[in-house]
DNA sequence: GCTCGCTTGTGAACTTGCGCACTAGCGTTC
DNA sequence: GAACGCTAGTGCGCAAGTTCACAAGCGAGC
């Protein structure tokens, strides 16, 4: 119970974010406590899942009563590393990448952009949303001067790999990977991808299939 | 063997865009032929898995030499629907709504922008990307008209429920959902989410946890 | 035409995740 | 203060997915 360590399967990790909007909508409420159930409901999920995910996180309901929102919220956005800022650095300045360091709930929600960087000599220099654009060769030192932990990679997909990799010689431990193609990382630093395709590709497939018999 | 009707695994199935990206790469080098080794490194998963998903399309190999890479192709694009395109529907013509409209990759890969919907007023009769902006009040016939069978929702939270229920309507039977929030289509509804916070505070979690032992 | 190397296709063990269903235990009511 | 209703916490069987390891079988070379 009292050892950090404690090691919370992935499953649950990317639903935890989920509760944690739930909980903050309860909060905008009043509401002060929540059942696993109505937690379930908001989060589309089942309740004992949602019980179980939550005592990994350790045992913060009151049996008859429910959950407090506050006080669960609390927990989770200390276990989320969400008590603090996150500065991340954006690789890659054009469309999306601007798009990107444009988009305020960024900053919002606890992962300031610190940097942007394109290999395009013409833009560096150039200022997006207030954020300097730096050169790609300057990766390493300067996002980790800068603390920067996240790193998003919005360049096109032939420039995605040598952007990771400079964001994980400047010791960057997470990337959020938005270019359409496969890139690989060192064992311990954590990869996650939106791609936009992708998506629809796998909605294609089921819309394609879709069941002739009804 | 024959009976197209084989159920194929929803992991199997996110992975095949993947595989199809791949293939045309190597189309692209003009490459023949490929091992699932070669394809499984390019893909970033195990020759194995690549093998089992690649059996769920039918024997396309050939033992001691490989897979056909046109040929494989051709039954993966047949397979996930992308032999004709797919109109898709955007609701909500914001930020990200027309970013999205503008981003011409979407019409490129199949996935022609048909029609814009917003619920302002102002905004309707305008044009973006060439495409009129409709109330969406008028979603359900106009999608139904256009042959729609994805829809995409790019509102505001609050709106995104009841922009699910007027596709749904609409008799589109895939969604992909970019508002940050939970909802909810009956059963047969496809639905595939991409939520930008969620995928940072994932990482949050990681980076937060990292290893303090090595 | 036989042998050998190579690669697919797949049975089977194993791992992860899910959800039922039950127990533990808090708070309230009488 | 005892009994009851309600809800958290969890053990356990089941399902899905992953990976190993091997048999099947193609093609090249002699």
């Amino acid at each position: 119970m009292s050892d950090r360590a404690r090691h919370i399967p992935e499953a649950t990790v990317a639903r935890l974010p989920v509760y944690l909007r739930s909980l903050a909508e309860l909060v905008d409420e009043k509401i002060p406590t929540v059942s696993s159930e109505r937690l379930a409901e908001m989060a589309g999920v089942n309740a004992a899942k949602v019980r179980k995910d939550l005592s990994y996180l350790g045992s913060y309901g009151t049996r008859g009563v429910g959950y407090d929102v506050e006080y669960l919220l609390f927990q989770m956005s200390r276990e989320l590393g969400l008590t603090h800022d996150w500065p991340v650095a954006i690789v890659g300045a054009g469309n999306l990448g601007s798009a990107l360091a444009n988009y305020g709930g960024f900053t919002q929600r606890g992962f300031p952009v610190a940097a942007l960087f394109d290999s395009d000599k013409a833009k560096v220099g150039k200022r997006i949303h207030g954020v300097e654009v730096h050169h790609t060769d300057d990766i390493a030192p300067l996002a980790e001067e800068l603390g920067v932990g996240i790193g998003v990679i919005a360049t096109p997909a032939s420039a995605a790999q040598d952007a990771a990799d400079k964001l994980v010689q400047a010791g960057v431990g997470s990337i959020l990977n938005f270019a359409p193609t496969v890139i690989s990382v060192p064992d311990g630093v954590s990869l996650r991808k939106v791609d936009l395709a992708l998506e629809l590709q796998i909605l294609s497939f089921y819309q394609e299939h879709r069941d002739v018999g009804s």
